[in-house]
RNA sequence: GGGCGUUUAGCUCAGUUGGUUAGAGCGCUACCUUCACACGGUAGAAGUCACAGGUUCGAGUCCUGUAACGCCCA
């Protein structure tokens, strides 16, 4: 036991155990059929990442019920790695490129890639050395990245098996096209944005007629592609128009008016332009009525030829100068304002198009039906529970997911063509002829495959899938995946979905869906925004344990988390006393040498009250720190540590042990010491999920790393039963008198505040209890009393009568009386009630003459009269208060 | 348009299967620099549990409806 500095030091301590436990491989695993295995894959982060209050609060999360299990003796893993990150990290090194002046343009895609990854070799650890700072217990050692060599060969597999049962297949199809990405996106990549737009009611010709039709669109620029107007077949109306030809605007093509289902007749005028080459839902009318589309944007979102005068126009700048053009000819009916939901790239922001584009897709139903059954059978459960329904809204209506991009950063879709004989087919490696004509003149499918094809294997693939390695037959299936609700669509249903196609069998048995971390006033966290509190920043001023336990306190299940700098303030004060009540056990010990915690033995000594209640209380707070635990409750979790630490320990039991150290029985005081030992001791092991740094620190600091060198592998404590506590002789009524003896306290110094006595000030005291058999453990424990209550003296007696100037209190125990005099100056003590019930009177007096004026209570505004009202009540209220204390002290 | 969440003390939030006097942290008030800790201690003030109905012996909790805010999906 080395003694404790008296200011806890946090950033060299933190960095110390860190560099500490990775020397010691402390988060290292191997198969081992001797132990339960006990596995999390941490949601792995963009390489392009930087820690976030988000990473922060998920990432604590997986470590507490990591380190929990370790210490429970669990074979526990925790998989880390990264995300490649197709179209973010792409973007990320053509802008630093731009700005040395490079384009992936004037470079190959060899050249490129080198680039990139380049680019990933100097950056792409940056987060992974943040989750460091926050005190991950990630198995480094198994770091995976989604482009690896092992997850690029799963990839590929699962791409091939896929291909060849026909559920990966390429169509031409209305997809998400971002402009700037240029390159098409999945529907839950393309995010749906309240957007202020307008609706423009155009006019078309009639052939032939004098008559023209109105149609309203949102996207007037589209109508360069029009192929056709549809109407409701049971829109009457229109029913004589259906059939005819109408005159294109601008353009002056001639396209019919077709009926079709799919139009409401009550939004805009019940015409619709059909553009099958830029909307969904044109598109399907497009193929029922057999209409060729027309594209008319390339793929910056620039107009094309199609788009005639308008060609070479960005669709922004096409839509104003087409209004106006159509203004000029009398074409507009109206323009009125319009909200609605536009979608935008998630990566970039751009307003994505619509577009007609020919790409790969993963056909889903098949999929998902046994990854419905896994949640709906219990084998795969959501926490909170709500989650699964927004699980099975989204699966039981699954599209089919695009899972080609057009960019160079991914793994590239291994689907071969061989332009001589025309035949196509998907790889494993790099074939050097045909299988079919034998031509070696073939090429590769330019494309990538979505970033999110590589994360949804990753339970597995981090185990060296599609071998059948030990660590696979050891590791899988994980246990809980702790993630944000944004991407339950993105990666946690297609994981499960993945894991029962590739795996038979679930990927984790929980998911644990955890807040969004948002500032005070309630936005999320993000750079533009400026709003964003830096997990660094906090780790530097508030400690790494200080931000973890704040997080923790905070994050009530389920619900997002609202953070400013101050709240981090919780945390560092929590470390704070506990460190302080360690230096006390120092500063009062009698025990030499080290002690090992393990080896206390309580059976052998006569345990006071106090010992007897600190002990239940440790019991019950390991029983409710694990109940919340294994419920995700984390704020509850942490909150039972906190009471129990805080208000148990370092207020109750240290302050009852001060009566024991400043007495001269030295046996006592080597139990109380025993009992402090064995109970914080467990209490920091509790607490070392949540705050790994200090508990290691205090560890050894207190020399408890007798049997077992750190707390990380120390035993988890053990929630005693009463029957089990009773082998110590800690008996169940005991537990419950001591309550009842802090209620009585509490009563007493309640007394001592009301007459103003100073913490030094010592006054005779009297109880009397409320049944017989509290008088003689009051009696008995009578030392206790006196110190926690700073009395003189404690009078018990069942009959006792007061007499004179004694105030009274009633608790739990009995009731509490409190000697005055002589300690208050009777006389000064009546002449200042006296002027302050005079102050009081004059203040009443006041207001009630106002209150009856008639021009004041017409006249005044009514929250005047109100707070009026209000003051007389609280005057009314402090008159009868003064009264009594008066009588009181006159009596 | 559909779904979900939230509404509790000045602020931020807990409150589990309905059950004594609705809790915490911060802030506030008073007293205290006492030999673990002022990042502290003791005591205290502070709530029409969004609103309107209903069920019940009993509702912050369950049901119906309304409002506001937020999120997701179309």
């Amino acid at each position: 036991m080395s003694e404790l500095p008296k200011n806890y030091e946090p950033a060299g301590v933190e960095a110390k155990w860190y560099a500490t436990w990775l020397e010691e491989k402390a988060f290292n695993a191997q198969p081992d059929a001797a132990k339960e295995p006990w596995t999390i894959v941490i949601p792995p982060p963009n390489v392009t990442g930087i820690l976030h209050m988000g990473h922060a609060l998920n990432n604590t999360i997986q470590d507490v019920l990591i380190r929990q299990k370790r210490m429970q003796g669990k074979n526990a893993l925790w998989v880390p790695g990264t995300d490649h990150a197709g179209i973010a990290t792409q973007n990320v090194v053509e802008r630093k490129m731009a700005k040395e002046g490079k384009s992936r343009h004037d470079m190959s895609r060899d050249e490129f890639l080198r680039e990139v990854w380049a680019w990933k070799e100097e950056y792409g650890s940056t987060i992974v050395n943040q989750l460091k700072k926050l005190g991950s217990s990630c198995d480094w050692e198994r770091e995976r990245f989604t482009m690896d060599e092992g997850l690029s060969k799963a990839v590929l597999e699962v791409f091939c098996r896929l291909y060849d049962k026909k559920l990966i297949y390429r169509g031409n199809r209305i997809i998400n096209w971002c402009p700037r990405c240029t390159t098409a996106l999945s529907d839950e990549e393309s995010e749906h944005v309240e957007t202020e737009g307008a609706l423009y009611y155009i006019r078309y010709v009639i052939k032939g007629e004098m008559k023209k039709i109105t149609v309203a669109t949102t996207r007037p620029e589209t109508m360069l592609g029009d192929v056709a107007v549809a109407v409701s077949p049971r829109d009457k109306r229109y029913s004589g128009l259906v059939g005819k030809t109408l005159i294109l605007p601008i353009l002056g093509r001639e396209i019919p008016v077709v009926a079709d289902e799919f139009v409401d007749p009550s939004f805009g005028t019940g015409c619709v332009k059909v553009t099958p080459a830029h909307d969904p839902n044109d598109y399907e009318i497009g193929l029922r009525h057999s209409l060729t589309p027309i594209n008319v944007m390339d793929d910056h979102g620039i107009m094309n030829e199609a788009a005639g005068p308008y060609a070479g126009l960005d669709r922004f700048e096409c839509r104003k100068q087409l209004v106006e053009d159509l203004k000029h000819g009398g074409l507009i009916e109206k323009i009125d304002r319009h909200v609605h939901a536009v979608g935008h790239c998630y990566r970039c922001a751009t307003m994505v198009e619509p577009r007609l584009s020919p790409q790969w897709f993963v056909s889903m139903k098949p999929l998902a039906k046994p990854a419905i059954e896994a949640v709906r059978d219990g084998r795969i459960k959501f926490v909170p529970e709500r989650w699964t329904k927004v699980y099975f809204d989204w699966m039981e209506n699954i599209r089919d997911w695009c899972i080609s991009r057009q960019i160079w950063w991914g793994h590239r879709i291994p689907v071969f063509y061989c332009d001589a004989c025309g035949h196509e087919w998907a790889a494993r490696e790099i074939p050097g002829s045909c299988p079919v004509c034998g031509v070696q003149n073939i090429r590769q499918d330019e494309d990538v495959l979505d970033t999110w094809f590589s994360s949804w294997l990753w339970p597995f693939s981090v185990f060296g899938w599609p071998e059948k390695t030990e660590d696979l037959n050891h590791f899988y299936p994980t246990k809980t995946l702790a993630t944000a609700p944004d991407i339950i669509f993105f990666w946690v249903a297609r994981m499960i979905m993945a894991g029962m196609e590739f795996m038979e069998e679930i990927p984790f048995d929980t998911v644990y869906i955890h807040g969004t971390v948002r500032d005070d006033q309630g936005r999320k966290m993000s750079k533009s925004l400026g709003n964003s509190i830096d997990p660094l920043d906090i780790i530097e001023k508030y400690s790494s344990d200080a931000l973890r336990f704040s997080l923790m306190m905070l994050t009530a299940t389920g619900q997002d988390v609202y953070v400013n700098e101050e709240k981090f303030e919780l945390g560092r004060n929590f470390c704070t006393k506990i460190w302080n009540a360690a230096r006390f056990m120092q500063m009062n010990a009698t025990c030499e040498g080290p002690l090992d915690p393990e080896k206390i033995d309580f059976s052998t000594m006569t345990l006071s009250p106090d010992d007897q209640h600190i002990l239940a209380k440790l019991s019950e707070a390991v029983r409710n720190t694990e109940d919340n635990l294994e419920r995700c409750r984390f704020n509850d979790a942490a909150l039972a540590m906190y009471d129990f630490m805080w208000h148990h320990y370092c207020d109750w039991y240290v302050e009852y042990s001060k009566g024991v150290f400043r007495g001269e029985d030295r046996q006592r005081k080597m139990e109380v010491e025993q009992v402090m030992h064995y109970v914080f001791s467990s209490a920091i092991r509790l607490l070392h999920p949540f705050i790994p740094f200090i508990t290691e620190e205090l560890w050894h600091g207190m020399g408890y790393n007798v049997s077992c060198e750190s707390i990380q592998t120390a035993p988890w404590p053990t929630a005693l039963s009463y029957e089990e506590l009773s082998a110590w002789g800690v008996q169940r009524a005991t537990v419950e008198y001591v309550d009842a003896k802090h209620d009585l306290i509490r009563t007493g110094r309640t007394l001592r505040t009301d007459y103003n006595l100073t913490p030094k000030q010592q006054a005779k005291f009297a109880i009397r209890p409320a049944q017989e058999r509290t008088v003689k453990m009051l009696r008995d424990d009578i030392a206790s009393v006196s110190l926690l209550l700073g009395a003189e003296s404690i009078e018990i007696d069942r009959n006792f009568t007061p007499e004179g100037a004694m105030p009274s209190g009633i608790s739990q125990l009995g009731t509490v009386y409190m000697s005055i005099e002589g300690l208050v100056d009777t006389e000064a003590e009546i002449k200042k009630i006296k002027k302050q019930l005079d102050l009081v009177e004059n203040g009443i007096t006041g207001i009630v003459k106002k209150l009856s004026n008639a021009g004041f209570m017409s006249k005044a505004p009514a929250d005047v009269v109100a707070s009026e009202e209000k003051r007389k009540g609280e005057l009314l209220e402090k008159r009868e208060k003064l009264r009594k204390l008066l009588e009181t002290i006159s009596a």
